[in-house]
DNA sequence: CAGTATCCTGTGAGATACTG
DNA sequence: CAGTATCTCACAGGATACTG
């Protein structure tokens, strides 16, 4: 994958350049690997929203880690930000396109969690005994 | 998704429950999110593999980290480890039937980085100005 | 070979308070 | 409302050395 995008054989001959330092994919793995990418990536999933509806939406994030990580994401292009010129002020998050392909892995990962999470958790249970 | 496993209606009326704390998802996100743990799964994936053949594939992974790291899979019931009685010792990892699973998504991830990642390092750049 | 055992550090992230 | 500004800290993870 670090050297041919476009490699188009099966998943094992590129399977090694993931581990290559300089393989595009730590972007992605790097990325998501941030504790509250995805869940800010999936609350903005409805449609756009301020910053106080996020928030909400997000749970627990204090303002300035969700800045952090809007600021993030803005800079990777997955979400934008739209200041109206107000009193109050009012700002608008959304995700782009590009953000939005990205719900389609995540929804890969999501449904693998519905459906493998108990035998996890039930592993996990058993390694404590 | 924490009150319904299996809700059959679309994303949308599910994706709140992602965000309260006691979501599955969270299990599943917050341990991809640890550092190594894709890095491993991903070079396990040809087959069992001993510890130093593994540590050479995943790369500049420590062997502390790297043993923490698979016990932590090992909890989870996605690696299993098998250790020959014999000197010098010997031990192998391996994909377990769940971990081999979770590859599919990952794939998915993989694809879009390979698709997407381009433009999110044009973004970057563009966001350094 | 397959790890342990220590020690150490950076930083992701929380708490709290304040402002244009 | 939509953030900044500080301060603080745990802990994931790295470096290094040692062992059954």
């Amino acid at each position: 994958m670090s050297t041919s995008l476009l490699d188009e054989d099966g998943a094992h001959a590129t399977a090694m350049d993931v581990l290559s330092p300089d393989c595009p994919s730590r972007v992605v793995f790097g990325r998501i690997g941030e504790r509250w990418t995805m869940f800010v990536i999936l609350a903005l999933e409805p449609g756009p929203m301020r910053f106080t509806a996020l928030k909400a939406r997000v749970g627990v994030v204090t303002p300035k880690v969700l800045t952090e990580t809007l600021r993030a994401l803005e800079g990777d292009g997955l979400v934008s930000r739209r200041a109206f010129d107000e009193s109050p002020p009012r700002v608008e998050y959304a995700l782009t396109p590009l953000g939005r392909s990205l719900l389609e892995p995540i929804a890969a990962m999501r449904a693998w969690a519905e459906a493998h999470v108990p035998e996890v958790l039930a592993s996990r249970d058993r390694a404590l005994s």
